[in-house]
DNA sequence: TTGACATATTCTCATATCGGCATATAATGA
DNA sequence: TCATTATATGCCGATATGAGAATATGTCAA
Protein backbone atom coordinates (compact mmCIF):
# COMPACT_ATOMS: atom_id res chain seq x y z
CA UNK A 1 0.00 0.00 0.00
CA UNK A 2 1.03 3.49 -0.36
CA UNK A 3 -1.44 5.53 0.57
CA UNK A 4 -4.34 4.25 2.63
CA UNK A 5 -7.09 7.36 1.18
CA UNK A 6 -5.97 8.12 -2.50
CA UNK A 7 -6.35 11.47 -4.01
CA UNK A 8 -10.25 11.33 -3.67
CA UNK A 9 -10.83 13.78 -0.91
CA UNK A 10 -10.26 17.51 -0.69
CA UNK A 11 -6.83 17.14 1.62
CA UNK A 12 -5.14 15.16 -0.51
CA UNK A 13 -6.63 17.32 -4.09
CA UNK A 14 -5.74 20.36 -2.11
CA UNK A 15 -2.14 19.17 -0.79
CA UNK A 16 -0.79 19.88 -4.55
CA UNK A 17 0.72 23.63 -5.28
CA UNK A 18 -0.71 23.16 -8.30
CA UNK A 19 -4.16 23.19 -7.61
CA UNK A 20 -3.84 25.60 -4.74
CA UNK A 21 -2.75 27.50 -7.69
CA UNK A 22 -5.67 26.35 -9.68
CA UNK A 23 -8.66 27.13 -7.66
CA UNK A 24 -6.98 30.53 -6.76
CA UNK A 25 -7.11 31.39 -10.42
CA UNK A 26 -10.54 30.21 -10.69
CA UNK A 27 -11.49 32.27 -7.24
CA UNK A 28 -11.46 35.63 -9.87
CA UNK A 29 -13.85 33.31 -12.21
CA UNK A 30 -14.73 30.92 -14.92
CA UNK A 31 -11.80 30.09 -16.98
CA UNK A 32 -11.23 28.06 -20.07
CA UNK A 33 -8.67 25.24 -19.82
CA UNK A 34 -6.16 27.40 -22.04
CA UNK A 35 -6.29 30.40 -19.74
CA UNK A 36 -4.99 27.95 -17.04
CA UNK A 37 -2.60 26.01 -18.87
CA UNK A 38 -1.04 30.52 -19.24
CA UNK A 39 -1.54 30.72 -16.14
CA UNK A 40 0.21 28.48 -14.44
CA UNK A 41 2.67 27.74 -16.88
CA UNK A 42 2.22 24.22 -17.25
CA UNK A 43 1.22 22.07 -20.16
CA UNK A 44 -2.05 21.37 -21.42
CA UNK A 45 -2.26 17.82 -20.70
CA UNK A 46 -1.19 18.02 -16.72
CA UNK A 47 -3.68 20.94 -16.43
CA UNK A 48 -6.53 19.11 -17.73
CA UNK A 49 -5.35 16.00 -15.10
CA UNK A 50 -5.58 18.55 -12.28
CA UNK A 51 -8.43 19.60 -13.13
CA UNK A 52 -9.47 16.26 -13.08
CA UNK A 53 -8.66 15.51 -9.41
CA UNK A 54 -10.19 18.61 -8.62
CA UNK A 55 -13.44 17.41 -10.34
CA UNK A 56 -13.78 14.50 -8.47
CA UNK A 57 -13.45 16.34 -5.27
CA UNK A 58 -15.78 18.41 -6.29
CA UNK A 59 -14.16 21.42 -5.89
CA UNK A 60 -14.47 22.47 -9.35
CA UNK A 61 -17.42 22.19 -12.04
CA UNK A 62 -17.11 22.52 -15.88
CA UNK A 63 -19.54 23.72 -18.29
CA UNK A 64 -19.18 23.54 -21.92
CA UNK A 65 -19.31 26.33 -24.15
CA UNK A 66 -18.27 25.66 -28.24
CA UNK A 67 -15.14 23.89 -27.64
CA UNK A 68 -14.43 25.17 -24.45
CA UNK A 69 -14.97 23.75 -21.11
CA UNK A 70 -15.62 26.69 -18.41
CA UNK A 71 -14.23 25.56 -15.04
CA UNK A 72 -15.48 27.37 -12.23
CA UNK A 73 -15.05 26.81 -8.76
CA UNK A 74 -16.42 25.28 -6.06
CA UNK A 75 -15.36 26.62 -2.67
CA UNK A 76 -17.99 24.43 -0.65
CA UNK A 77 -15.71 21.59 -1.48
CA UNK A 78 -13.33 22.89 0.95
CA UNK A 79 -15.41 23.41 3.89
CA UNK A 80 -14.05 19.83 5.35
CA UNK A 81 -10.76 21.85 5.19
CA UNK A 82 -11.54 25.06 6.77
CA UNK A 83 -13.87 23.06 9.52
CA UNK A 84 -10.92 20.69 10.46
CA UNK A 85 -8.15 23.42 10.72
CA UNK A 86 -10.36 26.00 12.86
CA UNK A 87 -10.25 23.46 15.68
CA UNK A 88 -6.71 24.45 16.01
CA UNK A 89 -7.07 28.52 14.93
CA UNK A 90 -6.95 28.93 19.25
CA UNK A 91 -3.38 28.57 18.42
CA UNK A 92 -2.93 32.13 16.93
CA UNK A 93 -5.96 33.70 17.44
CA UNK A 94 -5.84 36.80 19.62
CA UNK A 95 -9.71 36.31 19.86
CA UNK A 96 -8.85 32.67 21.84
CA UNK A 97 -6.41 34.37 23.84
CA UNK A 98 -8.95 36.26 24.95
CA UNK A 99 -11.44 33.86 25.73
CA UNK A 100 -9.15 31.94 27.85
CA UNK A 101 -8.24 34.75 29.87
CA UNK A 102 -12.14 34.83 30.50
CA UNK A 103 -12.02 30.74 31.35
CA UNK A 104 -9.25 30.80 33.88
CA UNK A 105 -10.69 33.44 35.18
CA UNK A 106 -13.90 31.65 35.66
CA UNK A 107 -11.92 28.41 36.90
CA UNK A 108 -10.51 30.26 39.20
CA UNK A 109 -13.15 31.95 40.78
CA UNK A 110 -15.40 28.70 40.91
CA UNK A 111 -12.07 27.12 42.75
CA UNK A 112 -12.45 29.52 45.49
CA UNK A 113 -16.30 28.42 45.63
CA UNK A 114 -15.32 24.48 45.86
CA UNK A 115 -15.48 22.35 48.90
CA UNK A 116 -14.72 18.81 47.75
CA UNK A 117 -11.32 17.12 48.24
CA UNK B 1 9.78 14.23 -10.93
CA UNK B 2 7.08 12.69 -8.75
CA UNK B 3 5.77 15.43 -6.69
CA UNK B 4 7.47 18.78 -7.18
CA UNK B 5 6.88 20.01 -3.34
CA UNK B 6 7.12 16.87 -1.09
CA UNK B 7 5.82 16.30 2.23
CA UNK B 8 7.91 19.25 4.16
CA UNK B 9 5.12 21.69 4.26
CA UNK B 10 1.70 21.84 5.97
CA UNK B 11 -0.48 20.83 3.34
CA UNK B 12 1.25 17.60 2.72
CA UNK B 13 1.39 16.42 5.98
CA UNK B 14 -2.19 16.55 6.66
CA UNK B 15 -3.29 15.26 3.27
CA UNK B 16 -2.54 12.05 5.37
CA UNK B 17 -5.72 11.21 7.42
CA UNK B 18 -3.79 9.17 10.18
CA UNK B 19 -1.72 12.37 10.79
CA UNK B 20 -5.04 14.28 11.27
CA UNK B 21 -6.09 11.98 13.53
CA UNK B 22 -2.63 12.41 15.34
CA UNK B 23 -2.70 15.90 15.77
CA UNK B 24 -6.40 15.51 16.95
CA UNK B 25 -5.22 12.96 19.16
CA UNK B 26 -2.27 15.40 20.34
CA UNK B 27 -5.07 18.29 20.73
CA UNK B 28 -6.29 16.88 24.07
CA UNK B 29 -2.66 17.63 25.21
CA UNK B 30 0.81 16.13 25.05
CA UNK B 31 0.72 12.39 24.78
CA UNK B 32 3.76 9.65 24.48
CA UNK B 33 3.67 7.45 21.80
CA UNK B 34 2.39 4.16 22.91
CA UNK B 35 -0.87 6.41 23.96
CA UNK B 36 -0.71 7.33 20.14
CA UNK B 37 -0.07 4.11 19.20
CA UNK B 38 -3.52 2.85 21.49
CA UNK B 39 -5.16 5.34 20.40
CA UNK B 40 -4.86 4.77 16.37
CA UNK B 41 -4.75 1.06 16.25
CA UNK B 42 -1.15 1.58 14.19
CA UNK B 43 2.10 0.15 14.66
CA UNK B 44 4.28 1.61 16.62
CA UNK B 45 7.33 2.40 13.72
CA UNK B 46 4.46 4.09 11.42
CA UNK B 47 3.13 6.14 14.18
CA UNK B 48 7.01 7.45 15.09
CA UNK B 49 7.48 7.64 11.23
CA UNK B 50 4.16 9.88 10.96
CA UNK B 51 5.10 11.77 13.81
CA UNK B 52 8.96 12.42 12.14
CA UNK B 53 6.76 14.43 9.22
CA UNK B 54 4.69 16.36 10.99
CA UNK B 55 7.93 17.24 13.21
CA UNK B 56 9.26 18.35 9.87
CA UNK B 57 6.56 20.70 9.45
CA UNK B 58 6.72 22.02 12.62
CA UNK B 59 3.34 20.64 13.73
CA UNK B 60 4.05 18.93 16.95
CA UNK B 61 7.21 19.41 19.47
CA UNK B 62 8.89 16.92 21.72
CA UNK B 63 10.16 16.88 24.86
CA UNK B 64 11.97 14.10 26.27
CA UNK B 65 10.05 12.54 30.02
CA UNK B 66 12.62 9.82 31.05
CA UNK B 67 12.52 6.99 28.53
CA UNK B 68 9.23 7.97 26.98
CA UNK B 69 9.25 10.88 24.25
CA UNK B 70 6.11 13.25 25.03
CA UNK B 71 4.80 14.89 21.88
CA UNK B 72 2.51 18.38 21.65
CA UNK B 73 0.88 19.88 19.59
CA UNK B 74 2.11 23.19 17.54
CA UNK B 75 -0.80 24.64 16.08
CA UNK B 76 0.47 27.46 14.84
CA UNK B 77 2.27 25.19 11.87
CA UNK B 78 -1.50 25.07 10.32
CA UNK B 79 -2.18 28.62 10.17
CA UNK B 80 -0.87 28.68 6.65
CA UNK B 81 -3.86 26.27 5.82
CA UNK B 82 -5.95 28.26 7.74
CA UNK B 83 -4.94 31.56 5.94
CA UNK B 84 -5.37 29.68 2.48
CA UNK B 85 -8.28 27.83 3.01
CA UNK B 86 -10.08 30.93 4.62
CA UNK B 87 -10.29 33.17 1.45
CA UNK B 88 -12.59 30.54 0.10
CA UNK B 89 -15.04 30.75 3.24
CA UNK B 90 -17.32 32.93 0.97
CA UNK B 91 -18.88 30.08 -0.57
CA UNK B 92 -20.49 28.55 2.56
CA UNK B 93 -20.50 31.07 4.99
CA UNK B 94 -23.84 33.16 5.63
CA UNK B 95 -21.89 35.72 6.96
CA UNK B 96 -20.43 36.44 3.21
CA UNK B 97 -24.10 35.82 1.88
CA UNK B 98 -25.20 39.11 3.92
CA UNK B 99 -21.96 40.68 3.10
CA UNK B 100 -22.75 39.71 -0.49
CA UNK B 101 -26.38 41.97 -0.18
CA UNK B 102 -25.14 44.44 0.98
CA UNK B 103 -22.59 44.83 -1.41
CA UNK B 104 -25.07 44.20 -4.16
CA UNK B 105 -27.23 46.82 -2.57
CA UNK B 106 -24.62 49.48 -2.43
CA UNK B 107 -23.69 48.37 -6.43
CA UNK B 108 -26.68 49.18 -7.80
CA UNK B 109 -27.19 52.54 -5.61
CA UNK B 110 -23.86 53.69 -7.07
CA UNK B 111 -25.52 52.68 -10.67
CA UNK B 112 -28.10 55.11 -10.16
CA UNK B 113 -26.10 57.61 -10.02
CA UNK B 114 -23.44 56.97 -12.72
CA UNK B 115 -23.48 58.93 -15.77
CA UNK B 116 -20.91 57.24 -18.29
CA UNK B 117 -22.10 54.90 -21.30
C1' DT C 1 25.93 -5.68 33.35
C1' DT C 2 21.66 -7.63 31.91
C1' DG C 3 17.04 -7.23 30.70
C1' DA C 4 12.75 -4.88 29.88
C1' DC C 5 10.59 -1.05 28.02
C1' DA C 6 9.96 3.15 24.76
C1' DT C 7 10.96 5.02 20.57
C1' DA C 8 13.48 5.77 16.15
C1' DT C 9 15.57 4.13 11.97
C1' DT C 10 16.35 1.16 8.08
C1' DC C 11 15.07 -1.93 4.42
C1' DT C 12 11.80 -3.84 1.36
C1' DC C 13 7.67 -4.11 -1.31
C1' DA C 14 3.54 -2.46 -3.48
C1' DT C 15 1.49 1.39 -5.16
C1' DA C 16 0.39 6.29 -6.02
C1' DT C 17 1.77 10.32 -8.19
C1' DC C 18 3.62 13.80 -11.38
C1' DG C 19 5.39 15.41 -15.61
C1' DG C 20 6.42 14.56 -20.64
C1' DC C 21 4.85 12.97 -24.79
C1' DA C 22 1.77 11.00 -28.09
C1' DT C 23 -2.72 10.42 -29.22
C1' DA C 24 -7.86 10.39 -28.87
C1' DT C 25 -12.10 13.03 -28.91
C1' DA C 26 -14.93 16.77 -30.07
C1' DA C 27 -16.30 21.21 -32.02
C1' DT C 28 -15.65 24.64 -35.56
C1' DG C 29 -14.86 26.41 -40.03
C1' DA C 30 -13.30 26.32 -44.87
C1' DT D 1 -14.28 16.02 -45.85
C1' DC D 2 -10.04 18.11 -44.03
C1' DA D 3 -7.60 21.26 -41.06
C1' DT D 4 -7.54 23.64 -36.86
C1' DT D 5 -8.46 24.46 -32.21
C1' DA D 6 -9.57 22.92 -27.38
C1' DT D 7 -9.42 19.49 -24.18
C1' DA D 8 -8.97 14.73 -22.32
C1' DT D 9 -6.69 10.30 -21.96
C1' DG D 10 -3.14 6.78 -22.06
C1' DC D 11 1.43 5.21 -21.46
C1' DC D 12 6.09 5.74 -19.57
C1' DG D 13 9.74 6.70 -16.37
C1' DA D 14 11.28 8.73 -12.08
C1' DT D 15 10.22 9.27 -7.58
C1' DA D 16 7.53 9.63 -3.28
C1' DT D 17 4.93 7.22 -0.06
C1' DG D 18 3.05 4.06 3.45
C1' DA D 19 2.92 -0.36 5.75
C1' DG D 20 5.45 -4.34 7.64
C1' DA D 21 9.26 -6.41 9.81
C1' DA D 22 13.69 -6.28 11.75
C1' DT D 23 16.84 -3.79 14.18
C1' DA D 24 19.14 0.15 16.45
C1' DT D 25 19.20 3.51 20.20
C1' DG D 26 18.34 5.03 24.62
C1' DT D 27 16.56 4.77 29.42
C1' DC D 28 15.54 2.73 33.62
C1' DA D 29 15.61 -1.08 37.13
C1' DA D 30 17.50 -5.02 39.27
Amino acid sequence: MARAATTADAFNAVAEPRRRQILDELAGGERPVNDLVRALGLAQPQVSKHLRVLREVGAVEVREHGRQRLYRLNGEALKPIHDWVKTYERAWSERFDELDAVLDELKREEGNGRDDG
